[in-house]
DNA sequence: TAGATTGTTAATCGATTAACAATC
DNA sequence: TAGATTGTTAATCGATTAACAATC
């Protein structure tokens, strides 16, 4: 491990450049999804007044081992300092540059039924750097400014413009089910760059368009009743 | 597999009595999850008039490898027929049992705000054999009847009773991040079996309650807009 | 019987955890 | 320096997949 080895890929195992860490490696799925609970867990801490957070804490809040919190970091670069820990406030927000969380990403839902008006007015979204911009629903009825946000809902027909317009990063489905795909797709086409889709259909989409379904029947029968 | 052999259980590694196949080890969530995938897949099929399903077939509907279709069953007991595959009807109602959906669980929404009205309301839910009773929420101004069934909401006051006496056996926990210790505390100690909750916090309750936390904005962010 | 498909074992893959030298 | 805690490797655990004898 001496400067003239430079040629050879050096004791960096998985971040090209310690400026700008772009992971190389796939990320697991259950990383990314740790990653958000540490930011959660960070953005406590610095509201606290914490400046500095070891890896054994960051276990026991989240729940899991230490040299898991560890791993998870190092998939994205170095961030701590051998014997005293973790910077909380940089770290949050090295995490929320991964996460795309400090982008302020715009999001819409599409379909403004029962569900959809709910996730239009969720303010769970808006905590981490998340913006709701509009509603779109194939129904005259519901083209009006909806919850205490006063969030307006347009034609779906207009979907593709706003999307470009307005842009929005995040398209979260809540169309009945036979509308899915073609709704999906006009997003996709629009430039939306994420879909989060409440309905239960197979969506087909160019690969660059980052799909998450959840189901929320499966999620009720996923208590498993009669197994443990 | 003829009639005479019901009685017999034959070579059954897994299973201890044939005619209440009880899973002797603990079965991953990953195979529960897709129990109720299988569920729906059964249904549409036994719909279409279909008598005789492969692992084959399953697995390309569920988007997974046939050995996996196979070896999720092969937890509960022996379905198939070598040779023939797996009888659609009784294997569908074999899955209903273990997901305890033969049942008709009663299912309550405590805490009917925006996301709250939506999943009281939401027919996903009534489907697979779940029936929506009824909500609760602090709130007097909310205590009235909703949606187009008419699902009354009563005062929260009235959950532990509600729950004992209409016999609820899963809460929909929709309610204020301080107030989900005490509501789940409640319905836990009220006897119900399983709780869904949307509350990012995290909850304390007795080892016989199921637990399923879903987490909206968690979903949002798992997007994971700059790790791939 | 011949073809098809199961149930099950063994191999593979991936994710978690323990352990520890390196470092502040 | 001594104590603490990182980053990383190796060991473990668990879940998926391939392969195949058993069976209809």
């Amino acid at each position: 491990m001496n400067p003239g080895d430079l040629s050879t890929p050096p004791a960096r195992p998985v971040v090209e450049d310690a400026s700008h860490p772009i992971p190389t490696a796939q990320i697991p799925k259950a990383v990314v999804r740790r990653l958000s609970l540490y930011a959660r867990a960070l953005q406590r801490l610095e509201q606290a007044g914490r400046e500095k957070v070891s890896s054994e804490e960051l276990a026991k809040i989240l729940g899991c081992k230490s040299a898991q919190v560890r791993k998870d970091f190092a998939y994205f670069g170095q961030f701590g300092t051998p014997g005293l820990g973790y910077p909380v406030s940089s770290l949050r927000q090295e995490i929320a540059k991964i996460l795309g969380s400090d982008r302020e990403l715009h999001v819409a839902v599409v379909g403004v039924g029962n569900l959809g008006s709910a996730l239009l007015n969720y303010g769970g979204f808006t905590k981490q750097g998340y913006r709701m911009i509009c509603g779109f629903d194939a129904d005259p009825s519901r083209w009006h400014e909806t919850g205490p946000a006063k969030i307006p809902v347009y034609p779906v027909a207009e979907l593709g413009r706003r999307i470009r317009e307005q842009k929005i990063h995040i398209v979260v489905l809540a169309v009945p089910a036979e509308a899915a795909q073609e709704v999906a797709a006009t997003c996709a086409e629009a430039g939306a760059e994420g879909i989060m889709s409440f309905v239960p259909a197979r969506l087909r989409l160019p690969e660059h368009v980052r799909v998450h379904q959840v189901d929320l029947a499966l999620e009720l029968e996923s208590l498993g009743f009669y197994v443990r």
